[in-house]
Order: C-alpha cells, then sequence, then structure tokens
DNA sequence: ATGAAAGCGCTAACAA
DNA sequence: TTGTTAGCGCTTTCAT
C-alpha cells in the first residue's frame, strides 16, 4: 500500500553513476561533471525523486525548519505575522514548526522542550516570556532564539520589537495637543514588556506636560477582559468619565469602543477619544476607524527573519536587540487637534 | 559553540546498559525490567536528554509533522481554525509544518511537493483546490490528506466541511419568511465548492418559492472586491436596490456592510438586511452583529484530526468525506421575521 | 529482558 | 570529478 519514496540509491542505479554522486548533484555547494548532472537530473526526474529533508538533517545538522510558539492567534496582529513569517522562510528555504502556547508559565518550557525535539534550526517565540534557564537550554542545544515583539533583559537574547515607548509618547502629544483633560489608560498584560513600555512613553510624557492618568484598568490583551475594564472605567459621574482613553493594543480598544458606543452611549470621538496599538486589519474598518501606532508587521518580520537566519547560518553572530520605528496612524477615533493632518 | 545534543548512547554509557535498552525505555510499546528503566531514566534526567525525532522518524518512517497548508489567513475563520488544529494535534504528539499557499494554481503543486520532502505522516489542506495528480504523488508517497472546508470530487479524497447547501437554504428561508422582495448575492471565488453549495441551497431554496436572485456580483472571497461588488450592486436607482443580500462569507460581509452604511447610507437592517456565513468573532462584535450560519470550527477541526489520524495511523482506512451541519445565528443585521427568535 | 548489529536516506571526508 | 566509506541518532530484528 504506502509506495516508500524513491531513494538517492535508486536514482544512482538508473543513472548508473554512485549513489554520493546523486548526493552531489542535489546539494547546493558540490561539484559534479555536466555530464552526470544531466544523466541525474533525467534519471531522478523519471523516478520522481525528491531530496528526504529529514535523512540530510540527520547529517547536515540543519533541518531547514523554524519552530515558531505563538499564543494569541485571535489577535489579528499574529496571523498576519505568522503569514508572513512564513512567506518570508518559504523563500529563503525554511518551513515553520507551529507551537501554540497556552498563556500558563510552565507550559511555555514544556513547548520549547519539544521544539528541540525536533532538531529545529531556529526559534522565534511571539510575545511569550521565557524563563531564563530555558534560552540556556536552547543555546546548550546551539539552537538561536530570536523573541518577536517582547523584550527581555538578560544576557543573550536576541529580540524584535517596535519602539514601544516611542509610540506612547506619540499618544500622550496627541492627547495633549487635542486639550484633552480626563486621560485614561487601559493596560495589557503587566508581564509583558510591550505593555509596560507603552505605558511608560505614555505617562512619561504626560508627566512632562505636568499631567497624569486620570484612571487606569487592566485588559490583559483580552477582548472581555478589556469590556470589562471599559465598564469600571466608566461607571461613574459622567463629569468625571475620561474624556481621552489610550489602549494598550487594538485587540483591547475594539471592544472598548464596542462598550463605551453600545452600553455608555458615547459617541466617539465626540465625547471620548479613543486610541490603540498596532494598526490591526480591524482597525481601518470603518466601523471602528481607529487611531492608533502602527507596528509595521512587514519590517519587523523581515528583521526578525535576517537576524535569525544570520544566527543560525553563521555561528557566533552576536544577539541583537532590533526596534523599528512605529507611526501614528490618524484616524477618525480620536479628536485631531488644530493643525495636524488626518494621515 | 555548539553544543551537540546527548545522545542514547551517552545516556547507555551512564546507565551501565546498552543503547538499545535506552531505546526501549524511550519507546512506547517496548518492554524493559523495571531496574532497567529506573536507571535509564535517572542518567536521561541528568544528562537532559530528550530523543531526537527526526533519527527515529528516519527508521520509524513516522516523523510525527503534519504539513498543513492554507491560503487565507486574513480571513478570521482560518486563524481560529489553525489554532484549534495546532492544539488538538499538539495534544495528539504531533505538530503542524505550515505551508502558505498563494491562491495561484502552479503554486499548491510546489507546495505539496515541498510538504512531501519533509516526510509529513498526513497533509491537512485548508480551502485550497488540488490537481488529481498531486493528489495521486500523495497517494504514491503514503501520505494521507484531508481537505479542510472544501469538497472536491474524484476518486480517494477525504474531506472535512460543513453542510453548505443547507446552509445557503436556511438564509433563503429568512429572506423568504422576512417577506424581501429583491434578494441579492455577492458570491466567492467561483472555483470553491463552498462558494457553489452555498448559492446552490439558497437559490435551489428561492426557486421553490418561485423567486430568483434580484442581483448577483462576485467577491471572491476578497474584502476589497467584495466592498466594489456591493458597489456595483447599489449603483441603481433606489427603487431597484436589494432590500437584502446574502454574502458568500463574513469575511466579504463586512466589508460589504460597511459599504452600505457609509457610502450609501443605507441603514442595516432598516434599509437592507446583510447575512454572512462563517461566524467569525468580528460578526458577533457589536459594530457589526452581523446575521450568519455559524461553521463550527471546533467540530470541523475535531473531525479533520481524527479522521486523518486514523488514516495515518490505520493504514488502509477508507477515505470519507465527513459534513457537520452549521446552524443560523440571528443577529441584527437582518431582519427577523414574526415568530423567529433571535439566538 | 537484554545486547549486538543492521540499517533508515543522506552528506562529507577520503582516496583514487 | 568520482566512488568508497563512515557515520548522523535512532528503532528493531536477532540471538543470547
Amino acid at each position: 500500500m504506502t509506495v516508500s519514496r524513491v531513494t538517492s540509491a535508486e536514482v544512482a542505479e538508473r543513472a548508473g553513476v554512485s549513489q554520493s554522486a546523486v548526493s552531489r548533484v542535489f546539494t547546493p555547494g558540490a561539484s559534479a561533471s555536466a555530464k552526470t548532472v544531466e544523466k541525474v537530473r533525467r534519471a531522478a526526474a523519471e523516478l520522481g525523486y525528491r531530496p528526504n529533508i529529514l535523512a540530510r538533517a540527520m547529517v547536515s545538522g540543519r533541518s531547514r525548519m523554524i519552530g515558531l510558539v505563538v499564543a494569541y492567534l485571535d489577535n489579528q496582529f499574529y496571523p498576519d505575522v505568522l503569514e508572513r513569517l512564513s512567506n518570508a522562510l518559504q523563500q529563503r528555504g525554511y518551513h515553520v514548526l507551529v507551537f501554540m502556547a497556552a498563556q500558563t508559565a510552565g507550559n511555555i518550557d514544556t513547548v520549547v522542550e519539544e521544539i528541540l525535539d525536533y532538531q529545529v534550526d531556529g526559534i522565534i517565540a511571539a510575545s511569550v516570556a521565557l524563563s531564563s534557564d530555558l534560552s540556556d537550554r536552547c543555546r546548550a542545544a546551539g539552537v538561536p532564539m530570536v523573541l518577536f515583539n517582547r523584550a527581555q533583559d538578560g544576557e543573550g537574547f536576541s529580540s524584535v520589537t517596535s519602539d514601544n515607548a516611542q509610540g506612547g509618547r506619540r499618544v500622550a502629544e496627541l492627547f495633549l495637543a487635542a486639550g484633552h483633560e480626563r486621560i485614561g489608560y487601559i493596560a495589557g498584560w503587566e508581564g509583558a514588556s510591550t505593555q509596560r513600555d507603552r505605558e511608560l512613553g505614555f505617562t512619561t510624557r504626560l508627566a512632562e506636560a505636568g499631567r497624569s492618568l486620570h484612571a487606569r484598568e487592566v485588559g490583559n490583551f483580552r477582548m472581555e477582559q478589556a469590556a470589562e475594564a471599559a465598564r469600571r472605567m466608566f461607571c461613574v459621574p459622567a463629569a468625571e468619565r475620561p474624556d481621552a482613553v489610550f489602549v494598550a493594543n487594538d485587540h483591547m480598544a475594539i471592544p472598548v469602543m464596542d462598550t463605551l458606543r453600545s452600553e455608555f452611549g458615547l459617541s466617539v470621538p465626540g465625547e471620548v477619544s479613543v486610541v490603540g496599538y498596532d494598526d490591526v486589519p480591524a482597525a481601518g474598518w470603518p466601523a471602528y476607524d481607529l487611531t492608533t501606532v502602527r507596528q509595521p508587521a512587514g519590517r519587523m518580520v523581515a528583521e526578525t527573519v535576517d537576524l535569525l537566519l544570520k544566527l543560525v547560518e553563521d555561528e557566533g553572530t552576536p544577539p541583537r536587540n532590533v526596534e523599528v520605528d512605529g507611526q501614528l496612524i490618524l484616524r477618525g477615533s480620536a479628536r485631531i487637534p488644530e493643525g495636524w493632518d488626518r494621515t
């Protein structure tokens, strides 16, 4: 039933050459005479031969697989990233082995162990936190890792993020310039560097203007929790309600807008400005038209792939922390100050 | 620099047993005395040994990897499916190797060849069409495949879909019961079985009531094309505009609603009812509150995994075509007939 | 129950 | 340039 795959030995026999000649023909850096190449290619085509990547991996030590750890596929930012990552890697001859990480801490360690079992050439950890001995294990195994959209201090981490503190500052500047009085913040998961940096940049800039947060709630990067956070924040006398809210990402800003509009009957941005972070597709949909700080997924992915493959291919490449800039996208969910141009 | 991974031979030496004893301890169906197991486990733990899945795959012929071909990650239905698939497979000891397929036809064949190179144990093709000789190659290679959310006639295809014709009928019944006069349909990509079946069920039911489509446009399952389709359909004198539109999936229904509301100033469902298909997360967001036919992702994934793993593990399992039922979810985007209860 | 030995399909020295 | 040979790390007969 199961027809075994064609092997290089069979091709060799048919082409009348040695098995290693076949291998050479299919190995990029190897040499073979034009005649041999011709004979082998013909025989291979006739037999439908293709090299077994796993066997190649065993001897070469390179599986051409990259492990991707990912947690939040319901946040539109991540499918977009996954698609781009997969495409970029595919183009460079690698493929993505996916590992879903529940957000429970211990789970991540298990997942990374499993990844290592597959002898992946490298690991991309998207928005997950790692215990430090875990990164040690990866280093011990010689498997480079880059954190995507999370920074982590400590020794040899590589990471690619956008400049979250700068993004936070930009939102603060927008709110200040628009003359908002009572400014609220809905935080993401407090363990995340992105959350911390965005908030820090935001509040620091407010402080520079002698201002501080009027209200703060935590949404943990979850839609329902963000809606709850909005309810807590707005269940106060009308005069004490924020007139501007910065939400730590778009994924939460969407239910926040929904809640403010449909449960509190507030008009956005008439009565309250809302700003998010990421610029996910839905942020651009007319129903939300959300002002946000764009995280340039394309550039972030390109940097991630470049860095990781350099780490994989050039042994001894030093770890790097890449930070790309993120632009403020002015749309209709936040009051636009005099003289600022809508993007 | 690259510290090589611990091998079973090293564990064997430390435990004072043979290398094959170590293998037996880590091989599910194998036998070893309690004492051996104990010694080996201890040594393995001390050394941090874990079996190399690739080496195991070479000899056992099972890589415990499933290839997933996927095309539309911007449609929220698919990230959801991917997450569930990955989790379900992970739980059963398999992992997902992702291959993005551009929608160009020839590309799919290339992609499947690449998948086969990785010696995956099975393939899940989500919403992509395959040339029939491609499925032959898979069969020749002994790699079972199941089509997800696409049916395809011909010999030995396995597939998991929802009952799309039935779903289409249900939407027709809703529109008929609500007394709609001019009924429009915005089609998906015409090569897709889901598109065809939904439309067929829909128009067949209309025909049974002596009715037919007032307008029809094609959106190809693309957001921008769907918006364009809506514009074409509604750029007519007000009296000729449809008062109800069935859109072949939610991913297109969203821009259709946006276009009708923000470009034509129509109220939904006051002036026009809109119904989609899938029940993606955004369909439930208050800004859309979209009436739709739910494709039960959880059940579809469960069926897919069960079927594929049976195909993988029990040689000679016959191919099957599984069809799960899809429920009509009544929300606020379509007029609800007298006596029907909002879901 | 256990060890020795034979590969899985391939790449990479090493000779010739 | 080519063939021969030795493994990569593991599972699985086959004896013992």
